[in-house]
DNA sequence: TCTGGGGTCCTAGGACCC
DNA sequence: TCTGGGGTCCTAGGACCC
């Protein structure tokens, strides 16, 4: 029985969640920041129609933006997150399997039994997600997920197929591919795709002809089994539960930047108290933590500085107070006086199940600061996030960054929920 | 003035050992 | 002039993804 992977991609996601909670946005250009209001990560169609590109500097365009009217956003993580989450559910509502491959992607596999329509099922279940949910999504199907995605990317440029494609037994395949540039092709990025070019492989389909020894040696075995993937032989797995995460960082650009070591500390402070509360939320304890700083690397005027420190923490902990105390360790280290920075964080790596940690010989804090930890996490929990916090993370946090255009957080926080009015005629 | 954040995988080369 | 060779482990750096 052949295999069938289906892609389900929503539309400029973060574009979608913020027009569902302002529909007199609809037809009109939007645009998403990224944190610390950086560069844009995100454009509705007619952002895109505009000449907007993918990861500009916001500070470079923000003039245009004004002129043409377009509407800029903060990103707003929690609305996203949420909005996904209710995506994905009503795939997994829908089908046995499913794997979240991203915040707005999710591979389905098919068990196909010849003869199924797949563009009708594929039809049924974007107007599923749009009634249910409200986030417009396109559907690719293909053979292997390599081809599922180009299937993907199809189904959005091909404004009269209502963005569902499928490349399953197309007897024009190979002729489509050709018009794939290779940069385009999942898993081909800026520097393979150059030098692939470069070297006179310029489309999919090249791509799915090429030289396996020549692939091997010059995109490793990783784009081998990109080409592969493009014959249609599936080699990356289908991983319906996601594999244990290595390691959680968190980082930030400051909102200006920062010099003394009592300052930058609070920052690492506050990076090491969120990756903490993620590592306990996914119950995990770390056997290695890493801090990082930098100065802006596009200041050419600048002195430059950019380095980290590692720790490893014997036993393993989820423990805030501990991984404060190693991280101060690292910074005092790590810190030299006389630059700008302006970006610090936090890794925590080397990550064990909290239930397979080991007791340690000479008596670690875990005893102590389990129930510390718990405690500290409901409240939070409860009544938001830095209710309950360590001094070191300081209070004023003056070196935070901006998010001058964000949303309400309409579906996870009670003082956010939009109020809907009815009024009689 | 202003350029994101969070991940993974692969390989080459050095360190080390016998 | 002329360095042993072969295995394993670790790390840094590069590439990719969304």
């Amino acid at each position: 029985m052949a295999q069938v992977f289906a892609l389900i991609d929503c539309n400029n996601f973060y574009v979608s969640c913020e027009r569902l909670f302002a529909p007199q946005l609809k037809a009109r250009p939007v645009v998403v920041l990224s944190n610390n209001d950086g560069c844009i990560i995100a454009r509705s169609e007619e952002a895109k129609a505009l000449g907007i590109a993918m990861g500009e500097p916001y500070f470079k365009v923000a003039a245009f933006l004004e002129k043409h009217a377009v509407h800029v956003f903060s990103s707003n993580y929690a609305l996203y997150g949420d909005l996904s989450q209710r995506v994905m559910a009503v795939l997994q509502q829908l089908e046995p399997f499913v794997e979240i491959y991203s915040i707005d992607e999710a591979f389905v596999s098919l068990p196909v039994a010849g003869g199924g329509d797949l563009v009708a099922y594929g039809l049924k279940l974007r107007e599923t997600i749009r009634q249910w949910v409200g986030i417009p999504v396109s559907i690719g199907f293909g053979p292997t997920k390599t081809l599922a995605k180009i299937a993907n990317r199809m189904a959005k440029q091909d404004k009269a197929g209502n963005g569902v494609f499928s490349l399953l037994d197309h007897p024009r395949l190979d002729a489509l591919l050709a018009e794939v540039p290779v940069g385009a092709v999942w898993g081909i990025g800026r520097r393979h795709g150059a030098k692939l070019t470069a070297c006179g492989i310029r489309s999919a389909f090249d791509l799915k002809g090429g030289d396996d020894d020549w692939l091997r040696k010059h995109l490793t075995i990783t784009g081998l089994r990109t080409a592969m993937e493009l014959r249609g032989l599936s080699c990356l797995p289908f991983e319906q539960l996601p594999p244990a995460k290595k390691s959680i960082t968190s980082s930030r650009s400051f909102g200006r930047t920062v010099q003394g070591k009592a300052e930058l500390f609070e920052a690492v402070a506050t990076y090491v108290t969120m990756a903490a509360e993620k590592m306990r939320r996914a119950k995990l304890v770390a056997g290695c933590l890493q801090v990082f700083v930098t100065t802006n690397r596009f200041n050419k005027d600048a002195p430059q500085y950019s380095n980290s420190e590692s720790v490893r923490l014997e036993p393993p902990t989820a423990s805030t107070p501990e991984l404060l105390s190693r991280a101060r360790v690292c910074l005092d280290h790590l810190y030299r006086p006389g630059y700008a920075y302006q970006k610090a964080g936090v890794v925590l790596l080397d990550l064990l199940p909290e239930a397979r940690q080991q007791g340690h010989l000479f008596g670690g804090d875990s005893g102590k600061a389990g129930p510390l930890m718990a405690a500290l996490d409901k409240i939070n929990n409860r009544w938001g996030r830095e209710t309950v916090q360590s001094a070191a993370a300081g209070f004023t946090k003056s070196w935070k960054n901006r998010q001058e255009r964000k949303s309400p957080a309409y579906t996870t926080c009670w003082h956010d929920l939009p109020v809907v009015r009815a009024s009689r005629r």
